[in-house]
DNA sequence: AATAAATAGGACAAAAATGTCCTTTATTGG
DNA sequence: CCAATAAAGGACATTTTTGTCCTATTTATT
């Protein structure tokens, strides 16, 4: 479904989010210490969600990743997979067809509207906000 | 969503699918002239799908691929997924937790379930035949 | 029996995704 | 100013996916 790249972008973001809403800024080591990801690849990725202003970087001591209040309303789960993988999930042809739309439409098109259309509304309106109270009250896991 | 290689082996199988509705075997190279792929990575699909008796393959001069009409109804789509891309698209989760169940959800365990009991189910009630009829009346596409 | 047509399958090649390592840049605090 | 800390980023390594090529096997036809 998602790449693993974004896999670990939601997670990263979402610990983000998690740890902004006590203050905390956080660094790469810490994060892929608790989502229990790859440490030089995370940094990577938290780099793409930085300059797709997904998050918000400060470089040096106390320096770290962060979110402010405002941010974890306005950042979705559409935002993330977009600036990682890309339009994909949203344009693509379930069977890979390049052409594929209402007028010429692949055998599987109505029905993989559907689908995709769940996906990309649920994507659009569940906010790091949401997330990471879920994950503060603990009711959800980033890790295992 | 799915891998190329299970892209080609659903437009493939049901390609073989539309041919036998005539009657006709057809070989490798028509099929993927046909569904414009790859023809020795075609190849290699086909023989999955061959092994795992999704469809019929005859060896020799008059030889290829074909279904009988009973088996056209009897294969749905997520036989074929699984064939090729294995159970990920049922059993992983959405944010790649090894452990992420009910019990111990990711955060978003809950609003993946149900997008993906939606994906299960249109693969569990997706057969052969109705993807190939579609395709003979001329509403559907399986190239460009 | 010989030939030719077709799938089966092994070995290899190329490309993409995933992951690591090291250097550079910015910034804080002493 | 200096040392230490943290992100940024470039180069490289590994693994997986995608794709190709060649040979073996099966079988219909003559």
């Amino acid at each position: 479904m998602f790449s693993k790249a974004c896999e670990y972008g939601i997670r990263a973001a979402v610990y983000v989010a998690l740890q902004s809403l006590d203050g905390r800024r956080v660094s790469v080591n810490e994060i892929a210490e608790e989502i229990d990801s790859p440490i030089a690849f995370t940094a990577k990725i938290l780099q793409q969600l930085s300059r797709s202003k997904v998050i918000h970087s400060v470089k040096g001591p106390t320096g770290g990743f962060e979110l402010d209040r405002t941010e974890m309303d306005t950042v979705k789960l559409s935002m993330i997979v977009h600036a990682i993988d890309g339009d994909d999930i949203y344009v693509g042809c379930g069977l890979g067809l390049k052409e594929c739309n209402a007028n010429q439409p692949c055998p599987l098109h109505d029905k993989f509207v559907d689908i995709r259309t769940d996906l990309k509304n649920m994507l659009e309106n569940t906010s790091l906000y949401e997330l990471a109270t879920g994950l503060e009250v603990g009711l959800t896991y980033l890790k295992r």
